[in-house]
DNA sequence: CTAGTTGCAAAGAGTTTGCATGGCG
DNA sequence: CGCCATGCAAACTCTTTGCAACTAG
């Protein structure tokens, strides 16, 4: 487990750097390809699905599918708290990530581990949905619909 | 809302056909191109496409976006069975896409809901692991890794 | 007859890959 | 010096669109 996957580059710098300073949102290739290029650090696009790929892997940063126009968004995760062992719940109205520290949830993964045979990678997997913020104004908002 | 968009013709009752009869399963664009043409009533891509978009918008099918290179899948929602929702588990590896009827999963919705104000949509959730098939073969390989 | 429908093929968008060059270590 | 990293462009996959022919009503 040494370096095997880090060589430094200015390109990898700049693109862990970008994800780094972004962590709040999550970000297309789109996005961070025209922000290098302005910033005078262009990045081929080749090159930060490579990284993106890698990162991934490495748990450093999380991938979601959305939309298959849109393409997928990455957003870096905070290596703070053993990410690993926790689980992480995505907005969908307002793309927040939130740590969801919850014992349920990891029983949740041993019974599917039991009885289903398949062994989820906390990792990866990420719950979407809409957070408490977002639901309540919505709420208030279908009872107008509703009512109009 | 009345026949607004409805136009009895061979094509749509061919889609509409197989994704009753698939109701238990999420299938792909593909699938339903390759399964009709096989019955020998083949319909074409862009009609499938079109037909599912309509589908979808009347809250008939649902659309699942798991990964950029698989594709899309969709499937029929049958009325009675909205609140009988299902999650789905997809295995890095073969990348199969497994259907989870779980009444723990549904729990631990119902769970996070409660006690973490998060409204989790199923259709978007998507665990991310290894899958029994999968998981033998690596393990036994793992072995020989360590000991070499 | 009119308007929605179909299918082919081309266009698009996002992502991956091949290969020669370049740079880290 | 060896090997990974980079970048360009071509290749690929999935999806959408344009358009002329077709068909349900």
């Amino acid at each position: 487990m040494s370096g095997t996957s880090g060589y430094k580059t200015r390109q990898r710098e700049s693109i862990l750097r970008y994800m780094t300073e972004h962590k709040d949102s999550h970000v297309t290739v789109n996005t961070i390809s025209d922000y290098l290029s302005q910033q005078g650090t262009p990045v081929g696009t080749a090159t930060i699905y490579r990284h993106l790929e890698k990162l991934v892997e490495q748990g450093m940063v999380r991938k979601y599918m959305v939309d298959a126009s849109t393409g997928a968004c990455f957003q870096f995760v905070t290596p703070d708290r053993q990410c690993h062992e926790h689980y992480h719940l995505k907005c969908e109205r307002c793309g927040k990530l939130i740590h969801l520290e919850c014992h349920f949830a990891k029983e949740l993964a041993n019974h599917i581990y039991a009885e289903h045979g398949f062994a989820i990678d906390p990792l990866r997997t990420v719950f979407y949905g809409i957070c408490q913020e977002c639901a309540a104004p919505a709420a208030a908002a279908e009872e107008e619909t509703t009512h109009g």
